[in-house]
DNA sequence: CTAGTTGCAAATGCTTTGCACAGGA
DNA sequence: TCCTGTGCAAAGCATTTGCAACTAG
């Protein structure tokens, strides 16, 4: 994808979320969008510390890291990102773009891949049921050691 | 299962737990060893404090949190026991006496129910052979509203 | 004997909160 | 305007660490 469409697909994506705020009466602002925007180019999970560089050097918008969190948390109430705990201290952040996914990690380079997989997505629903639960949601994790630090 | 089974279950796991750690030629505490019996003997899955309080009242062992922490740790480290982060606060512990499991949690009473699937198992190792990964462990977690509170 | 363990308290690191001010609807 | 969001600094919480004393092997 060039820089072009990924501009053009992010300026869309930051449109409907506008759009989705307002529609809830809430409220927005640009150091919002710039988070969205930081979550957006960036390839790799990022947790809150390094969303707040993201948004204060790349950007060059004045942001404290309290309101990031603040932010992040409205993002998660609202389901436009999902949180990650690998952990290894902080939370990483990433937005709902596509459907449901899963992450695999190396516990040796912390390297995350993310996959989806049709069967781990029904037998979800097959457990819920059988245990009589009302699905909501699923994390599911696959440590292992990538093929590079093999 | 009787109170009397219970006990020498315990038992027995307890010296096969001082003998796993006499053969690693590492060493072993009192304090380590009612912690052991203190996940042992409670159903819920405890967290570092509530494993502190149990050892100090229930059995009137002097024991600090950070010991508990350190052998938290070690535990982990030779495998016996597992860390479930739920997303509520702290880390909770469970000893490894049976097979892998996963865990589904009730968002509204945070009950917890441990299950068993054969599919989740074998996709797992299905999925990080497809991306090349040497397989480690995996951890899901299933958020629903259990019966009760539906 | 001595390396690893303990309790305590202080330190750390991530996250949240109080407050006065600024800015979106 | 009004209400909510913001940055800053301080507070909060779970977890870790330094240290001197202790203890299992």
């Amino acid at each position: 994808m060039s820089a072009v469409d990924n501009k053009m697909d992010f300026d869309r994506f930051l449109k409907n979320f506008k759009k989705h705020i307002s529609n809830l009466k809430l409220k927005n602002s640009l150091q919002k969008d710039y988070i969205l925007k930081a979550l957006y180019f960036e390839d790799e999970h990022l947790n809150a510390e390094e969303i707040t560089a993201k948004v204060k050097n790349d950007y060059n918008i004045d942001i404290g890291i309290a309101t990031v969190y603040r932010a992040l948390k409205f993002f998660e109430d609202i389901n436009i990102i999902t949180s990650l705990d690998i952990g290894d201290g902080a939370k990483k952040y990433e937005l709902n773009l596509s459907t449901h996914h899963d992450h695999m990690i190396c516990t040796n380079c912390h390297k995350i891949i993310e996959f989806n997989d049709d069967f781990i997505e029904d037998s979800q629903v097959r457990i819920a049921k059988e245990n009589g639960f009302l699905l909501k949601d699923h994390t599911m994790i696959i440590y292992g050691i990538c093929e590079e630090c093999q």
